[in-house]
DNA sequence: GAACTTACATGCCGAATGGAATGTTTTCCA
DNA sequence: TGGAAAACATTCCATTCGGCATGTAAGTTC
């Protein structure tokens, strides 16, 4: 009755107004609150201890507004994939610009490929991965929007080094990524991180030999 | 009355009486049927969809049967865990054989490799090993087990390379064994397979180049 | 061959899970 | 302004899980 600006909702009166959301609002809300609730789980409790009771929980969310966004707990996962990846996604990006050229690109790339490909969130990522192994289902989802994670940040180096060969540079970030995955998988059980360390510096100096075209 | 060799079983005909078995013999057989079993278990359905009644049941025993062996679930994963890496270093082992000397060996050792930390066992490796991010108790049982197998197929290598540098030998094996298990995680999900055996090929070719000692 | 230990089987229980059913509140739109 | 629709909350249920309790059979020991 007495403030109910009807229908124009003004972007700055509408935030303010407490207690008033547009339906869109409320959506977006809840949905990633979900979303980024299932990661924290998947990070913290693994696939298999990951309920969806747990993760409404987390979210402050009861188990009615989960399922009339995500009707069933595989598609939550499903859409938590690309929402994970997402992420993923703009940390690189916002990592990248302070990128050099030349050879100090390559030193620096791999390094920005590690904390991508194997940080905090990267755990929730292998979570699902492995889980997708054995569910047909979770492997549809995740496929093509983890080659499309791939593709991009290849991509990016792409326009960073224009200059290099693309054969070289294809062949050097695939290695580097899966190398990267392995360490990953070696960081998560405890493996010896000076050992990594040592690995990843040996690592960088072989691939600053090939980018000079020392090796074939 | 008749046949019963009391305190001196023969092997010879301890085993040919039907029916008859040492109560080591029973113990061995559902202890290893169990831990079969689950690997099985892992490999097919993953982690989170293993459950002991499956494991019993593709066991082909009795809950109490499995109980008995295996206090808790947590006690027969963890001593799935040795199994595993028993059968997964027998493997290795027995392919060791035909390796040759010299630059050869470094294609054939990296194949090899592939072989043992990418094959069927190793994804009920990776499915223990995802778990055990989340569950201290596992990843105390995979932890000392692990390292063994690694560094016991490092000695295998070392053996069979004498005259080739302790520091360059080792450097070679652990990136191979991490690019493989990236790799790995890589088929896992069913990635480019055209494209892992270039990066596979090419990391030969690296490798090779290291092994000559054309990179530092 | 009888006492004893080990191996195996069956049935049951509390807890937790994913999902369905149903009711309530908030926003939207005509 | 009133009704439809979307968002959210609560409750219940069938199933499955891991583990325990109890009982039976097979092997060992004296």
């Amino acid at each position: 009755m007495t403030a109910t600006q009807p229908t124009q909702p003004d972007a700055l009166t509408s935030t303010r107004e407490r207690g008033h959301r547009t339906q869109a609002q409320r959506r977006e809300r809840t949905r990633t609150a979900l979303l980024d609730a299932t990661i924290d789980c998947l990070t913290e409790r693994g696939y298999a201890r990951t309920s969806v009771q747990e993760i409404c929980a987390r979210a402050g969310v009861s188990k009615g507004a989960q399922q009339h966004h995500f009707t069933t707990k595989a598609e939550l996962m499903a859409t938590a994939v690309e929402h994970l990846t997402n992420r993923i996604q703009a940390d690189i990006l916002a990592a990248s610009g302070e990128l050099p050229e030349g050879p100090e690109l390559v030193e620096q790339g791999i390094d920005l490929i590690w904390q991508g490909f194997a940080g905090t969130l990267s755990s929730a990522v292998m979570e699902l991965w492995v889980a997708a192994r054995t569910d047909a289902e979770l492997a549809a989802a995740i496929k093509p929007v983890d080659k499309a994670l791939g593709r991009s940040t290849l991509e990016l180096f792409q326009t960073l080094a224009p200059d290099m060969p693309q054969q070289t540079l294809e062949t050097l970030y695939w290695l580097t990524v899966n190398l990267t995955r392995g360490l990953a998988l070696d960081a998560q059980i405890g493996g010896d991180a000076t050992r990594r360390n040592q690995l990843l510096t040996e690592w960088k100096h072989i691939a600053l030999a090939i980018y000079r075209g020392d090796v074939a």
